[in-house]
DNA sequence: AGGCGGTGCTGAATGGAATTCGGTCGTTTC
DNA sequence: GAAACGACCGAATTCCATTCAGCACCGCCT
């Protein structure tokens, strides 16, 4: 991808709702090819979408955690993604290296809500869970950094 | 919060950059209301800010994966966010109970990026690292479900 | 060399949205 | 019961998103 298109996404991911006129101005562009450019990102996937960034204490969920998943039987089809899909309270699914298969986030509202989700997420997907539960968040959704090309080098020189 | 500004956060936090009319539209609400109550929301913190999703392999970053970190003077001062802030490739960094003191997502070009990554964060932090590498990301960035109040009741009935 | 198609840009036009403002209504408070 | 407050609406204004026509550049083919 291209200089400009990543300063784009570089921005955009900074701000969302960052108007094409002040993406023109950052870029250097015309209003017009920002817009161009903004449309294909889109289309080609590289931007999938916008979202607002909630405080989840302020809107009823201060209860963060991550759940390692292990299936009970191993030679079960590996289908907890779309097992679990339907438990709203779990906000990311990641298949992952490692002893456990799968690390799910998840937000509730309570320790008594969590107690629930993990048996919801075990019913579910026949797993056994292991919960980390988060105690503060020092930071988090912290976009992209402002673009940097890796800059292939054949001396050892930084 | 009340029922309507729950409404808002969920729409917004689905698509950030909904215009205020398709909000005016979708709460039943005036669009200058509606403007109010986003712009207090924002005020209040509720809505941290906006940002557009983007797919990390699109922009060169594949390699994703959780670090766990460790003290290794458990009597030194722990100020490990702080420490590591300055990495930009940490996306997240969150204060977990158990055994490890914090896990960090971290979004990276390579394994060999990696490699250099968990090298800094050990001499940033002072730290032992345990990492687990993210194969595939079955989803991530839920937003939050579409609203719904926990319903004090007397009765068991749901 | 010349012509062709594709790509990316600009600037102008228009339609729609964001933002502001004045005014109304209902509720609370003294 | 009147003032003060909070939330709402509708209209006016400004700004932005989106589209379009036209231009420049490049690579390619003949």
């Amino acid at each position: 991808m291209e200089e400009i298109d990543r300063r784009i996404v570089t921005l955009l991911a900074r701000d969302g709702r960052m108007s094409f006129t002040d993406l023109a101005r950052e870029t250097g562009l015309s209003v017009s090819a920002v817009h161009q450019r903004v449309r294909r990102l889109e289309k080609r996937g590289v931007v999938r979408g916008y979202a607002a960034i909630i405080d989840h204490e302020a809107v009823g969920l201060p209860l963060t955690a991550f759940v390692s998943i292990k299936p009970i039987d191993p030679a079960a089809p590996d289908d907890a993604p779309e097992r679990l899909a339907h438990l709203t309270a779990i906000e990311a699914c990641h298949s992952v290296a490692g002893d456990e298969s799968y690390i799910l986030k998840v937000r509730v509202a309570s320790p008594t809500a969590l107690e629930d989700l993990l048996q919801q997420i075990r019913a579910s997907a026949n797993v056994s869970t292991r919960t980390t539960v988060v105690l503060s968040t020092p930071y988090e959704h912290r976009a992209l950094e402002p673009y940097a090309e890796p800059e292939v080098r054949q001396d050892g020189i930084a």
